[in-house]
DNA sequence: CTGCTTGTGTTGCCATCGCTCCAAAGTCCC
DNA sequence: GGGACTTTGGAGCGATGGCAACACAAGCAG
């Protein structure tokens, strides 16, 4: 709540803040989520952070550098569940399974906007916002490299076939994941979109009747390796 | 090509128009398709349709009536594919391949914006826009439900297993359809696309060990009944 | 030709958008 | 307390957005 509630003073010269920086900046990623950005206006943000104009420039130095700034917010706190599931010490199927349960639910909470920040933002927009554009994509490959590598990892460990076609696994996996967050922003309820993911794990590759043989529980490294979500540069179109 | 090559000279009173009304809309519809509504002003539409602020005003009333009618005319070009597959004289399992591997063709075409126009539109969109909002939800739920109709119906030919979840595979296979609207969006491949459909369909329940009695290969009628895509109602959260 | 009807081109309006400027206020160091 | 330093409040600015007004151009009917 306090401004600067953690250890140290943190010796402010010249007039302190009046507000909360990262509340203002938690109102702000709201919004945005809710709207996106061309759909958040100035004054909209300006209005739900309770800040003047000036204060706004002073703290962030403009709508578009919030905006990058909301949206790592974001990333951040869904890394909670993504990589953190994603990572979780199970075989594979299971870490995915969890990951679109936890996906289902967090795309359905009543405090927060329903849907991803992520993955409907800027799919339609001007050129001049070009560059958003490319960063969310980047964002949303992010997630489904992260997956890929996590498939790949299963392979390695054994618990994944080893045919599995492991660029379009993620991509399904992806793509379902990005199907559920705009039925969530349609309306769906929680319950619906668990049954959505109950039947996309349906479509898990199962073993050609003898990789079934050595069963892999324990991993190989527990740590999560590699798997956080990041801006993933442009690959080409395959 | 001409502005009125159709049967008869239709007489008309007045200034003739100096351009093609379908095509000016047909512009119009790949821009909004490109770059959504809000990203869409009004000097990019006149200049793309190649017409001055009045012609615009004289043959559309606004830019939203025009995004309504470009809409229409993406849903009739889309109902060629969608509906028209759905209804296939085919199993039930067999014509959901077809309208996704359509799909996944569609939002890859070279001469047409990537993507879904209806999947992603609106779904971040400032409070005014909520009228064009439901109107795109409604879309998409129509799609939906026309894909549960068309399971329902593949029930009653005894070519689904009775137990199907008819609802939540519908809303699953809605779902796979807007992700890849958006990995297509994001500049993913036809091939690759083509692959998440396949896993996709790995997914479509199979008949519980007894059900695989009778095979229904004539359908009880042929025609599209009711797999229209229309701006569902709404329904209440579930 | 005269008049009616319909489309066209230009100019401009008002609201909003994102942002800037400047004077004043609050806090620290000395 | 004096001054440095930072933040705040509010007024306002240039650009753009969507649109309206109005005079004129081009066709038909008589």
């Amino acid at each position: 709540m306090a401004t600067q509630a953690d250890g140290q003073p943190k010796r402010a010269r010249g007039r302190p803040k009046t507000f909360d920086r990262t509340v203002a900046l938690h109102q702000a990623m709201k919004l945005f989520w809710e709207r996106g950005y061309e759909g958040t206006s100035f004054d909209d943000l300006i209005g739900a952070m309770q800040i003047s104009p000036s204060s706004f420039y002073n703290a962030f130095d403009s709508k578009e550098r919030l905006y990058q700034e909301a949206t790592e917010a974001y990333v951040a706190h869904a890394a909670e569940w993504f990589s953190g599931e994603l990572a979780a010490i199970t075989d594979t199927k299971t870490a995915f399974h969890q990951v679109l349960n936890s996906a289902a639910r967090e795309f359905t909470r009543d405090d927060l906007p329903s849907g991803c920040m992520i993955a409907l933002a800027c799919t339609q927009a001007r050129p001049e916002l070009a560059g958003l554009r490319d960063m969310m994509a980047g964002y949303r490959r992010g997630a489904q490299t992260a997956m890929a590598e996590r498939i790949h990892r299963g392979i390695e460990r054994g618990d994944v076939p080893k045919d599995a076609k492991v660029e379009a696994l993620a991509a399904f996996y992806s793509a379902l994941s990005g199907g559920m967050a705009l039925q969530a922003r349609d309306g769906a309820s929680r319950e619906r979109l668990l049954e959505v993911v109950e039947i996309g794990m349906q479509a898990w590759p199962s073993a050609p009747s003898e990789s079934r043989s050595r069963r892999a529980e324990t991993p190989p490294h527990a740590t999560a390796t590699g798997s956080r979500i990041q801006p993933a540069r442009r690959r080409p179109r395959a």
